[in-house]
DNA sequence: GCGTCGATGGCA
DNA sequence: GCCATCGACGCG
């Protein structure tokens, strides 16, 4: 990212994320993820993704049905599901998919750019940074408030894990879902 | 460096 | 009563 900066990357478009939300969370490793607010811009390397997979799995919100929480997994992809958990945290998802499959990825850590200097590893921490929170709730994620670009030069080298803290989930905890990029300095310290 | 545990609030 | 978390604390 420093000679090629100017050259125009591709921002990724409704269609990437009306792909299942498998092929999404590996996509989106190695893309570079963008937020403007208050008049200034963000970036940064996302190196760690979870799938969830609609209704049928467990672990996924959309398990419990559609509520007012979790209507917008319901509705068409390339939108923000965020919402708040134990107390002080909110978790950045994106809906993807066909529209009624109610699939989401979970963006859990990134690299920071630009020399912009926070720790990114956590999905709390991760939101927190990038000052995501339920006004973001819905969100078109192809927009110019938060968006995210295709690196085409950049090498992933993924490994697949479990996914964090969905013990409850009976059989679909043991589902390889966790997706982490070992290749980023920031992704190899990620626990696995 | 690693395990344990409390904070804290929306949701079913 | 959970819960897709974090950070402080106690080890030795």
């Amino acid at each position: 990212m420093n000679a090629r900066e100017h050259t125009a990357l591709k921002r990724l478009d409704k269609k990437f994320f009306e792909q299942s939300a498998i092929d999404v969370s590996i996509g989106l490793l190695g893309t570079i993820m963008v937020r403007r607010i208050g008049g200034k811009v963000r970036r940064a390397r996302i190196v760690e993704t979870e799938a969830y997979l609609g209704p049928k799995d467990l672990a996924a919100h959309s398990s419990k049905g559609r509520t007012r929480r979790t209507e917008v997994m319901f509705g068409p992809a390339g939108r923000a599901y965020v919402y708040f958990i134990y107390g002080m945290y909110w978790m950045f998802n994106i809906v993807c998919g066909v529209t009624g499959g109610a699939q989401a990825v979970l963006v859990r850590a990134a690299e920071p750019l630009d020399g912009w200097d926070v720790d990114l590893t956590g999905p709390g921490k991760l939101a927190r940074a990038f000052t995501i929170t339920a006004n973001d709730n819905a969100m078109d994620l192809t927009d110019e408030k938060i968006h995210f670009l295709a690196d085409p030069d950049y090498r992933v080298r993924m490994v697949r894990t479990k996914r964090v803290g969905v013990d409850y989930a009976k059989h679909w905890k043991h589902r390889l879902l966790r997706f982490i990029d070992v290749g980023n300095p920031v992704g190899a310290k990620l626990k696995r």
